[in-house]
RNA sequence: GGGUCGUUAGCUCAGCUGGUAGAGCAGCUGACUCUUAAUCAGCGGGCCACAGGUUCGAUCCCUGUACGACCCA
């Protein structure tokens, strides 16, 4: 424990005169006939009389957040839940045994309280205090009352202390979990069977990234944490599930920025004999009903932006997208020399190893992500940068495949599955080659998955859904760490 | 990885060209039985992130380190 200040000293001395009292200082149990939301919402509209001349008695329970003292009687602020509710402690109501406790408490205790409702003069409703019940001291001081608790750093590495100073943090992740619910409700309601797969893989795959790795000892074996479900989920619908999916944690060994961090949540689901045009509607269908039912609205403020989930979305392939939307030369689509030349121009980064495709990929990062602003789908993507979507009846060079952008970020991706195992045996050769060239984001030849597939996938299509993206959209966020309770900093040696 | 900015009381912040630190809230003591940023009177509280350097003297100037934020790669 760090030396104690001046404040914490005095609540230490406090919780010694409770005990000397003969009270717990950190309590048992204590049962409540309401929450705060609940009796804020039965009662708001009650008037003052109709409390008075029907009395409603209740016992509740929350951490003291303010105290205005008046001599014999006093104010306090109770929190709970992110809810705030006043109780009036009187002396001549509570006896002065109890009183002289009321006058040792400290912001931050948590008690609990029985009495009778009333509104106050300012016709605030209030509880008026018969029985009080010490529940637990409060050994640290709070926040201040006016700016709460600002320091970001402070905020990320004690979010408890944030949870508490700042109700608007609440909120937020109450919205987040309400998200997740309407998830579930929706895809369940749909047919699709929610499912667990692996964390740790032995091989990691499902999408281009660097994985963190781990040992297990009696086995003495490597493992990966997983960079996505998606070839475990595709193994079951092998294995004859029709619909499946799972909300999870994906790892990836990457920087952080405002919308990356390592261990994030993912939403993937697999629809088999569909394909990506059906994913693309199930997609507006979800994002417009989560938009109207969490925040009441298909359109959205986001960061300033108005954003409208209604559909339909605009549809733009994606070397479309290059064209009218980055305004790039057609020919840069095809020839080598003018992508290098545009992305000179543009002032992007052009390593001399950079195929074709990587390049569109930079050209596409700079020139069209960042303006889709309202919802778009991105199709048609080229074959090399999606190993693991069918190809393009019409042109094998693309594959059936999304991405969806919102606010000027990736949200979704989606694809018609590659069920040919001679094909995605291919490719998976094709990605074993880049990262024998250095490339430790390709990758690796899962061959159990090429054995699954030979076993016969039906036609299937999946689409991994960011989940803390969806979340920062829905709640109006700027930063991923704002929607993630304990995002990934640097240890603090500090402490 | 690079650049810019930040780190001062429990919290939120001031601190001028370098002379060993201030406010509000919170805390303590007292007054007050309908306050809600309660009010009134008084009193405490600091490793100025850390380590060096320059200087008679450093919160302040310089170098480095740690952590954070934003931007860039």
């Amino acid at each position: 424990m760090d030396e104690l200040n001046e404040q914490q000293q005095q609540r230490l001395d406090k919780l010694r005169v409770l005990e000397d009292k003969g009270l717990r200082p950190f309590g048992t149990s204590f049962s409540t006939t309401h929450t705060f939301e609940t009796i804020l919402q039965t009662y708001a509209s009650l008037p003052k009389e109709e409390l008075e001349t029907t009395p409603i008695s209740c016992q509740v329970a929350g951490r003291i957040i303010a105290m205005r003292r008046f001599g014999k009687a006093a104010f306090a602020g109770l929190q709970e839940e992110g809810h705030r509710l006043q109780v009036y402690l009187k002396k001549d109501l509570l006896g002065d045994q109890t009183y002289e406790i009321c006058q040792s408490l400290d912001l931050g205790d948590w008690i609990g309280v029985e009495g009778r409702l009333f509104r106050t003069k300012t016709n605030e409703l209030t509880v008026e205090v018969q029985s009080l019940t010490f529940l637990t001291k409060g050994l640290r001081p709070l926040p201040e009352k006016w700016h709460g608790l600002t320091d970001i750093e402070t905020r990320y590495r004690q979010r408890y202390v944030d949870l508490i100073a700042n109700p608007t943090v609440h909120q937020v992740f109450r919205t987040r979990s309400r998200i997740i619910s309407t998830i579930r409700t929706f895809l369940t309601e749909r047919g699709f069977l929610e499912v667990e797969t692996p964390m740790m893989h032995p091989i990691p795959g499902g999408a281009i990234a660097r994985p963190f790795v781990t040992h297990h000892n009696t086995l003495d074996v490597d493992l990966y944490l997983r960079v996505a479900p998606e070839l475990y989920l595709k193994r079951l619908i092998v294995g004859g599930f029709r619909r499946v999916f799972e909300i999870n944690r994906n790892f990836r060994n990457e920087g952080i920025s405002t919308i990356h961090n390592p261990e994030f949540t993912m939403l993937e689901f697999y629809q088999a004999y569909a394909d990506y045009h059906d994913l693309m509607d199930l997609t507006e269908q979800l994002f417009h009903q989560l938009s109207v039912e969490v925040c009441g609205n298909a359109t959205v403020d986001y960061q300033g932006q108005q954003i409208n989930l209604a559909p339909p979305w605009t549809r733009l392939s994606y070397f479309d997208s290059l064209v009218e939307v980055g305004k790039l030369d057609k020919a840069v689509l095809s020839d080598h020399h003018q992508a290098i030349q545009a992305a000179k121009t543009l002032g992007v980064a052009v390593s001399p190893k950079a195929s074709h495709v990587d390049l569109l990929v930079s050209l596409f990062e700079e020139t069209v992500e960042p303006t889709l602003i309202q919802p778009t789908f991105i199709t048609d993507f080229p074959l090399e940068i999606s190993p693991l979507a069918r190809k393009k009846e019409s042109n094998p060079a693309l594959t059936d495949r999304f991405e969806l952008f919102i606010g000027g970020r990736e949200i979704a991706n989606g694809f018609s599955e590659l069920n040919d195992p001679i094909d995605q045996r291919q490719r998976f050769e094709a990605q074993v080659a880049l990262r024998d060239a250095g490339d430790e984001e390709a990758h690796y030849l899962d061959e159990d998955f090429v054995r699954a597939l030979e076993y016969g996938m039906p036609p299937t299509a999946g689409e991994g859904i960011g989940i803390d993206r969806l979340v920062m959209l829905l709640t109006n966020q700027a930063s991923i760490r704002d929607v993630i309770l304990f995002p990934q900093l640097r240890p603090d040696h500090a402490s």
